[in-house]
RNA sequence: CGGGGCGUGGCGCAGUUUGGUAGCGCGUCUGAUUUGGGAUCAGAAGGCCGCAGGUUCAAAUCCUGUCGCCCCGACCA
C-alpha cells in the first residue's frame, strides 16, 4: 500500500478526551475515531489488527474442533425472560422495542440464542460433544465507558461455546479452550498471565482468566515466583501466615475517648498503634438484612468473598443513617463489641489479641478488645483481598501483585442455561439429561487495546508482528531523487511479491514527518532508502522495538526481511 | 445516579469575571525556497462560539432549558 493512498489521520497533539496511553495512540496513530461515548470507528489501520486477531483466534479455535456461526446482534425479550436474565442484567442491556412494541436487546451476550438453538436442534448423545463459536460485536451499556476500547459499549467478542454430555465431557472441552488460549496470546506476541478467577454467582467451579500485563490494567493480579499460582485478587484465597498463634496475653478491655477520630489512619495516628492491630467495621445490607463485616485495619474487604458466604444476592454498604439508627453510632466509631447486628468475621481477625475497634458510641473507641472473649461473631471466613506479601496458598512463599487487562476469560457453566432454557439430550438409556455447558470469550478490541497498553514508546506504537497492520514500511528519505525512489520502488515490489505487507511512503513530506509517523502507526520493520546508503547500495534496515540499525545490501533486503520476519 | 469540568475553524486552546466587529498555535490550500527526525518565507481559505429560548440598542460572554463529551465517585468509614 502507498502511504499517499492510505487513510491513516494522524494527529501531532494528543486529543485530550483519552486518558491512558493506548486511547491516545489509537487515535493519535489514525486508528480509530469516536463515534458516541465508548462506540468507535476503526479506521483501515484498526480493521486490520482487528482481522489478525480474529484470524489467530479462527484458527487456534477451529484447531480444538470449534464451529464458527454467526448469531444476531438483536435478540428477542422472550429468550431473556426464559432465562430469567432480562430483568437480572438490568440497566447494563440495550433495550429496544419493535415496531408492534415487542421487546428486544441489543446483544451483551449470547448464551440464551445459543442455548435456544442447540435445545432445537441436538436430541440425542450421538451430537455431542459441541463446540459452536462467533465473533460478533457485543453490546453493553457501561455505567461509566472510559479508557476508549478498553471499557466500550460496543466491543468485538468472540464466544465459544461448549455442550457436553457431563461433567468429565466439559473437563475435556475446557482443557481444549484452556490450551487454545495459551496457543493465541502466545502467538499474538503479547505478555500474559492465565490466572484464577472468580467464577461468581454463574456457578461452576473452574474459571480462569487470561491477563495481558500493563500498569494501567484495572485487574491486580496476585502471583507466586517459585510455583505457578496466579490469581486474580478477587479470587485469590488468603491464608493465614504460619506463625504459631499468639500466647495468651488478653488484657482488660478500655473504653477510650477519641474524638473526631473516625479513620483507621486517624485512630493510628492518635494512638499509636499500627493498622494491623485496629479492626474496622463495615456495614453492609444483604438481601435486605443490616450485617457487619470486621476485618484488620490494613485490610481491603472482598465483596465477592463477602456475597459468596452470605449466600445473598443483593449486597451494598449501608448508608450511615441506617447504621446510625440501629447502631447508636456513625461510621468511624463501629466496632463489633455489644453490636446487634450480625458479625462476619475474616480469618485474620481472630489472630489478633488486644485490637483497637470502635465502641459503637461516636467519638469512643476500644483498646485490648478480644475475639471471643468480648464479642462473638456469626461467621469467621476469608472475607479480603490478597495483598503483596500474603503467602502463596500452594508453596508458602510471598506473593507479589501486577496488574493485568482482562483479554479472556473461560468458564464452565454447567446446566444452568440448559436447565433454564431446557436445553436436553436423550443419553443411551432413553433418559433425557441436560447438556453441561462452558462458555470461553476473548475480547477482540480489548486484545488489540491491550497490546497498544503494553507495547509503546515516547513514540507511539510497536506493534508485535504477528498482529501489525502492516509488516514493513520503505521511507525513500527524499522522494524528489529518483535514485531513492526507483530504490524504494524496486524494494516495494519485491517485497509484495513475497507476500510481505509493506507500506511505501511515497508521500511528498520531509524525511522528519515519515520518520514520525511510521514510529506512531508502530510498523515492525522500516526500511530507510537515503542518500549515504544508497551510494553504497545499501538499505537501512531498523525494527521498531530496537535502537540498531542495519546496512543491508540492496540485493539482499528482501531475503533478510523475509527471515526477520520468519524469527521474529 | 451523585460531584466536578468542558463544548469557540480538522486538532489543541485563549477570549466569558467587567456584553461592544471572534483570536492564537498546529493542521489545510497556493507559490517559492527547502529535504536524514513533525522545515522556512509569503499569501489564502475555514467558525451563525453545541442546540433552543430569553434579557439587551447590542450576547461566545448574562439568564433558563436542553443535548453531548470528559474526569472523579458510587466499597474500606
Amino acid at each position: 500500500m502507498k502511504a499517499s493512498q492510505l487513510f491513516f489521520p494522524t494527529l501531532r497533539e494528543v486529543p485530550s478526551e483519552a486518558e491512558i496511553i493506548s486511547h491516545q495512540l489509537l487515535l493519535r496513530a489514525g486508528f480509530m475515531r469516536k463515534t458516541s461515548a465508548g462506540v468507535y470507528t476503526y479506521l483501515p489501520m484498526a480493521l486490520r489488527v482487528l482481522k489478525k486477531i480474529e484470524n489467530i483466534v479462527r484458527e487456534e479455535m477451529d484447531k480444538a474442533g470449534g464451529q464458527e456461526i454467526l448469531m444476531p446482534i438483536i435478540q428477542p425479550q422472550e429468550i431473556w425472560e426464559k432465562s430469567g436474565r432480562w430483568s437480572l442484567y438490568g440497566n447494563e442491556m440495550f433495550r429496544l422495542k419493535d415496531r408492534h412494541d415487542r421487546g428486544f436487546a441489543l446483544g451483551p451476550t449470547h448464551e440464551e440464542i445459543i442455548t435456544t438453538l442447540v435445545d432445537g436442534e441436538v436430541h440425542s448423545y450421538r451430537d455431542l460433544p459441541l463446540l459452536l463459536y462467533q465473533i460478533q460485536n457485543k453490546y453493553r451499556d457501561e455505567i461509566r465507558p472510559r479508557f476508549g476500547l478498553m471499557r466500550g459499549r460496543e466491543f468485538i467478542m468472540k464466544d465459544l461455546y461448549s455442550f457436553d454430555l457431563d461433567e468429565a465431557g466439559l473437563d475435556v472441552s475446557y482443557k481444549k479452550m484452556y490450551k487454545a488460549y495459551k496457543a493465541i496470546y502466545d502467538r499474538l506476541g503479547l505478555d500474559y498471565r492465565v490466572v484464577e478467577a472468580d467464577s461468581g454467582a454463574i456457578g461452576g467451579n473452574e474459571s480462569h482468566e487470561f491477563m495481558v500485563l500493563a500498569e494501567s490494567g484495572e485487574s491486580v493480579i496476585v502471583y507466586c515466583q517459585k510455583c505457578d499460582y496466579a490469581a486474580n485478587v478477587e479470587k485469590a484465597e488468603c491464608g493465614l501466615e504460619k506463625q504459631e498463634p499468639p500466647v495468651n496475653n488478653q488484657q482488660e478491655m478500655i473504653k477510650i475517648s477519641t474524638p473526631g477520630q473516625r479513620t483507621i489512619q486517624d485512630l493510628v495516628d492518635f494512638t499509636g498503634r499500627p493498622a494491623s492491630e485496629q479492626i474496622k467495621t463495615l456495614m453492609y445490607v444483604a438481601d435486605g438484612e443490616l450485617v457487619a463485616v470486621i476485618l484488620r485495619g490494613d485490610r481491603e474487604l472482598n465483596e465477592i468473598k463477602l456475597k459468596n458466604v452470605l449466600q445473598c444476592q443483593d449486597l451494598f454498604m449501608a448508608d450511615e443513617m441506617t447504621v446510625r439508627e440501629k447502631c447508636q453510632a456513625g461510621f468511624g466509631s463501629l466496632g463489633p463489641v455489644g453490636l446487634n447486628v450480625p458479625i462476619y468475621a475474616d480469618l485474620e481477625t481472630e489472630r489478633l489479641q488486644n485490637f483497637t475497634c470502635g465502641a459503637n458510641e461516636d467519638d469512643y473507641h476500644f483498646t485490648n478488645v478480644n475475639l471471643g472473649r468480648d464479642f462473638v461473631p456469626e461467621i469467621i471466613a476469608d472475607l479480603r483481598n490478597a495483598e503483596a506479601g500474603d503467602i502463596c496458598p500452594v508453596c508458602g512463599e510471598p506473593l507479589y501483585t501486577i496488574r493485568g487487562i482482562e483479554v479472556g476469560h473461560i468458564f464452565k457453566l454447567g446446566t444452568k442455561y440448559s436447565d433454564a432454557l431446557d436445553a436436553t439430550y436423550r443419553d443411551q438409556n432413553g433418559q433425557d439429561q441436560a447438556i453441561v455447558m462452558g462458555c470461553y470469550g476473548i475480547g477482540i478490541s480489548r486484545t488489540l487495546a491491550a497490546a497498544v497498553e503494553q507495547k509503546n514508546d515516547a513514540d507511539g506504537i510497536i506493534w508485535p508482528l504477528a498482529i501489525a497492520p502492516y509488516q514493513v514500511i520503505i521511507i525513500p528519505v527524499n522522494n524528489k531523487k529518483d535514485d531513492q525512489v526507483e530504490a524504494a520502488n524496486y524494494l516495494y515490489k519485491e517485497l509484495l511479491n513475497q507476500g510481505v505487507e509493506v507500506i511505501l511512503d511515497d508521500r511528498d513530506e520531509r524525511a522528519g514527518v515519515k520518520f514520525k509517523d511510521a514510529d506512531l502507526i508502530g510498523i515492525p520493520l522500516r526500511i530507510t532508502i537515503g542518500p549515504k546508503s544508497l551510494q553504497e547500495n545499501k538499505a537501512e534496515v531498523k525494527k521498531r522495538w530496537d535502537e540498531e540499525i542495519l546496512l543491508v545490501e540492496m540485493d539482499h533486503v528482501v531475503q533478510h526481511v523475509l527471515d526477520t520476519i520468519k524469527n521474529v
